[in-house]
Parts: C-alpha cells; sequence; structure tokens
DNA sequence: AGACTCCCTGGAGTCAACTCCATGTCAAGG
DNA sequence: CCTTGACATGGAGTTGACTCCAGGGAGTCT
C-alpha cells in the first residue's frame, strides 16, 4: 500500500535528499511516518510528488509551490488564492512554450541551413577517404 | 552604426553586467572595442546577443552554447559538431515544449475544477456581503 | 578645475535549488 | 552480539547563472 523513501523516489525521478527537501521546505506535505520515524508515502503523497515534479519540470518555481501547498492545507476558504496562482503560472508556461515553439522553427531552419551548406564539405571527405 | 553596452542591454533586456559576463565566459565572441577600451556592439554582435537570449530563454544551458561558440570561431571545420548541438538542444527543447502542452492541459483541467468547486463558495461570500 | 556620468577590469557576493555529510536509530542476517 | 544497510535529522556545501563592487580611465557640463 505506501512506499519507502527510496522506491517513491525512483518512481519520479528524483533522489531521497530531494524528497525529504522538497518536505521540509512545505512543497509537498507532511509525509507519514511508521516504525522508528520511517516515511510511508501513500498514494496521495504519490500523486503530490507526480504533480511538484511535472510543474518543476515546467519551470515553475518552488517559492510558487510551497505558496499554493501552503494553501491548500489551510483548507476550503483558500480555494480563491490557489486558483489564483494556477491561473497565473499556466500563463507563465503558456507563454514560455509560445517563445520555445518559435525557438524550435528558428532551429530548424538553422539546422537545415547547415545541412546545405555541409554537403560541399561532406562530398570532400568523401572524397578524401575514398 | 554600433551601440555602447548600455543600448544593447536596453535592446535586449539585459544588463551591462550581464552582457560583460556573456563575453567574458565565451558566451559571445569578443566585440570590438573603441578609444578607451569601450565596447562598440555591431550588428552582428547584435545577432549573437539575440540569439543567445532566445535560446537561454528557451532553457539551453549557458555550457551548450558557449561551446558552440567556440566551435564557431574555429570556423568550417566544425560545421558538423556545431549542427550536432543545434540537433540536440532542440530535441531537448521539443522535449520540454511538450511536456508544458500537457502541463497546460492539466492546469486548464485543475482551473476549471476550481471555478465549479468555487461556485457555491462565491454565492455564500456574495449572500454574507449582500 | 571639479563634479558627473558612463565605461573598463577582475574578483567577490548572491540566489535558487538542490546535494552531501556527520551522527544516530532500528531491523535483519551471519 | 555484531555488522550491514536503509532511513532519520539538521546543517553545511555545491552548482549554475548571474549580479555587485572596488578601483580607475575618459568625455562632458558648469
Amino acid at each position: 500500500m505506501t512506499m519507502t523513501i527510496a522506491e517513491a523516489g525512483q518512481k519520479y525521478g528524483l533522489t531521497a535528499d530531494t524528497l525529504r527537501y522538497y518536505e521540509r521546505i512545505g512543497l509537498i506535505p507532511r509525509v507519514g511516518r511508521g516504525a522508528g520515524g520511517i516515511r510511508n508515502y501513500t498514494e496521495s503523497d504519490c500523486n503530490w510528488i507526480e504533480f511538484i515534479k511535472c510543474m518543476r519540470d515546467a519551470g515553475v518555481q518552488v517559492e510558487a509551490l510551497v505558496e499554493y501547498v501552503a494553501l491548500f492545507q489551510q483548507g476550503d476558504a483558500t480555494t480563491n488564492a490557489r486558483k489564483q496562482i494556477l491561473v497565473e503560472q499556466r500563463a507563465q508556461i503558456a507563454a514560455r512554450a509560445a517563445n520555445m515553439q518559435k525557438m524550435l522553427d528558428r532551429l530548424d531552419d538553422k539546422i537545415a541551413h547547415y545541412e546545405t551548406c555541409m554537403m560541399p564539405v561532406e562530398q570532400a571527405l568523401r572524397r578524401k577517404s575514398a
């Protein structure tokens, strides 16, 4: 049912140190402990980890996510503020994604250019080694 | 024809310190100097700055760009290696962009969910303040 | 001339986000 | 019983990418 910190880390590509760090700073809610104070990661904990990891991979700052989690733990009164954070972050991600799309197009041009420019060089090399 | 460091910085949203730093580490080729050792940014320098800024904004690491610039300055023999770098970085950007797209969809769902969940709360608030 | 402002260089400082470490607990294997 | 290995805690160290500063040179305004 529950997993150790090593298993949870493996599952999402994070180290045990990183998971402890995330918990320490409130990036994920406090994880329950078993005998000897050992962490038991439940499915709910895993869902948080997965969400946080995706948001981090999308470039969302730790600070914003800590705030989101803190609000979440304060209950229903904070739904508005939480939605606000998501809307803001969504906008930032969208902006960055659009930028990256433009860069992809540009790189495709540049790479195509390299390919046409390289042909004589390649041919020269082929002649040399032939 | 040429610009000062302040002007070039302004043009691309970078500080003079950042431009000097970029030049120091070889992230842009060395910029020519005028009387008193003052930098003159030519159009070619500006093109480099623009390219580097876009790549950085797309999340490409400084290290990879430094390598690219270094290869560029070694001339035609390095076209192959340069293309290689662009292809690699393109792939990484594409992967991250795809991830962000998924996150955008997910956030849209989450935000929509907050909207439907919040309606009763909103109504309660409205009743209270009315 | 003196004060301003902008520029230079080389080196030190800062910030976010981890990552590593010393020290200690506990359960299981030999 | 003793060692081994995974986990715990709190704190220190590292990395990438800037950002700031001390000390100094030039051109300009008054």
